[in-house]
DNA sequence: CGGCAAGTTGAACCGCCTCAATGACGGTGG
DNA sequence: CCACCGTCATTGAGGCGGTTCAACTTGCCG
């Protein structure tokens, strides 16, 4: 029985330790898995009374359209992340989801989703407190974007993910692999692919961080750290208040 | 015993049908309340185990510092509104709150928070919706400063504020009052006061909306919200998805 | 070999910032 | 009563960060 942990309960364990009828029923909501080829949509903006979607391989991100063609991403997924967790409750979601690879994801219904919070209150404490920590980097983001540099926040951004792949064991102190591609980041960053280039390539000179052929390498962490401003408070692995 | 509703009551009344004993709940969570003057901080950044508050009356804002000496506004609370719950989870709050005139709170305990969730499935749910809002209009605040102009967002931010205070109450079609000055909308918009001004005076000469005097007052709402490129789905009151 | 996507670089432009100054208003103390 | 102050709004001139447009390169795939 001792299967290797899904990213999902990878992550959630690190936060607060799971029982094994816990790790059962992540396990059970990541069982009916599906692929969906890169490019795709997954979740259409005001699209209503759709699911919520665990990944389990693969990045996505999700956006938004601007009028005049643009496109800002919100935040990236990587395997153990949910999407569209906020609009099982909205009921309609506010932005849409695109696989950037080709993903495997599991599908969740609002009802298991709901049977579950309130057969396992710890669990749902555990997500919650995983929903939280990602409402806190778009809060970073926000930050990010309204008052720090391109060069800064573009940073800060190469580190953030560092640290999340870490903790579903999918990257080191040294480097990951990061699929994304200049047109991706800058969407993300809000600055234009050009801008991005050449961002990087300051990066690259001082001797930062390298970021080539899919791959982002560190090459002074502590330094790079340093001028993306990082804190990194809010993915601290504090302990939650529990009901009951 | 036909007391007015509160701001809150008067918010969730409108996403969700509310019994007597639901509105009772909220006038509990909302019986200590307390006063406090303008620019305090309600709660600080990294501050651990604190309350989350129920805003009354008067206006705050989230926001956090960055070393540069500049201060990015994450949202405004208005009255009705929730300070702090996702920290409740996250245990410690990953941004400050701090009031923009003198406010009266109302402090809400973990605890409390909890216990009343449990007791009341209903109003909870009508609650995380009222969260959810609150995190949908932070993802169109990101948009809006990552890919929209100085003055689109700035238009957009009225709007939102102006529909947001209809809700409960405070505000018409036509005008609303605002205590905010040209720095703090600044903080928000991710702009200078300096260029705020001339934003501001370019809404005004172009006949859609003025600012002045601590009041808001549309000429051209229609108008206004085209350039603003207002589609406010994310205000909606859409129903929700109830547990059992 | 051609074709396409992604990366790279240069030059000119512009939105917004910085620095600086001035005006309007209310409060406070002489 | 006016002199003085702090806060906020307003306006101008110049500069910088990032955009826009336009190549050119590189690698991959058919």
């Amino acid at each position: 029985m001792s299967m290797a942990m899904s990213p999902l309960a990878r992550k959630l364990s690190r936060f607060l330790p799971l029982a094994p009828d816990e790790l059962a029923s992540i396990a059970a909501l990541e069982a009916r898995s599906r692929v969906v080829a890169a490019q795709t949509d997954l979740v259409h903006e005001r699209q209503a009374g759709h699911h919520a979607f665990i990944l389990l391989d693969g990045w996505a991100c999700a956006y938004k359209l601007v009028p005049d063609g643009g496109r800002q991403v919100i935040d990236f997924s990587i395997p153990g992340d949910f999407m569209g967790l906020r609009s099982v409750l909205l009921r309609t979601s506010d932005h849409s989801f695109s696989a950037l690879t080709d993903v495997v994801v599991a599908e969740v219904s609002p009802q298991q989703m709901l049977d579950g919070f309130q057969r396992q209150p710890r669990l749902a404490a555990a997500i919650l407190w995983a929903a939280s920590r990602d409402e806190a980097m778009v809060v970073e983001h926000l930050v990010g974007i309204g008052r720090r540099s391109a060069l800064v926040r573009t940073a800060h951004l190469l580190v953030e993910l560092g640290l999340r792949l870490q903790l579903v064991g999918l990257g080191s102190d040294t480097s990951y692999a990061c699929p994304l591609n200049q047109y991706v980041l800058a969407d993300a960053v809000g600055l234009t692919a050009i801008h991005v280039n050449r961002v990087l390539r300051q990066l690259r000179e001082r001797r930062l961080v390298t970021f080539r052929d899919g791959r982002v390498e560190f090459h002074d962490l502590p330094g790079l750290r340093s001028l993306a401003e990082w804190h990194g408070g809010y993915l601290d692995q504090a302990q939650p208040v529990l009901p009951g």
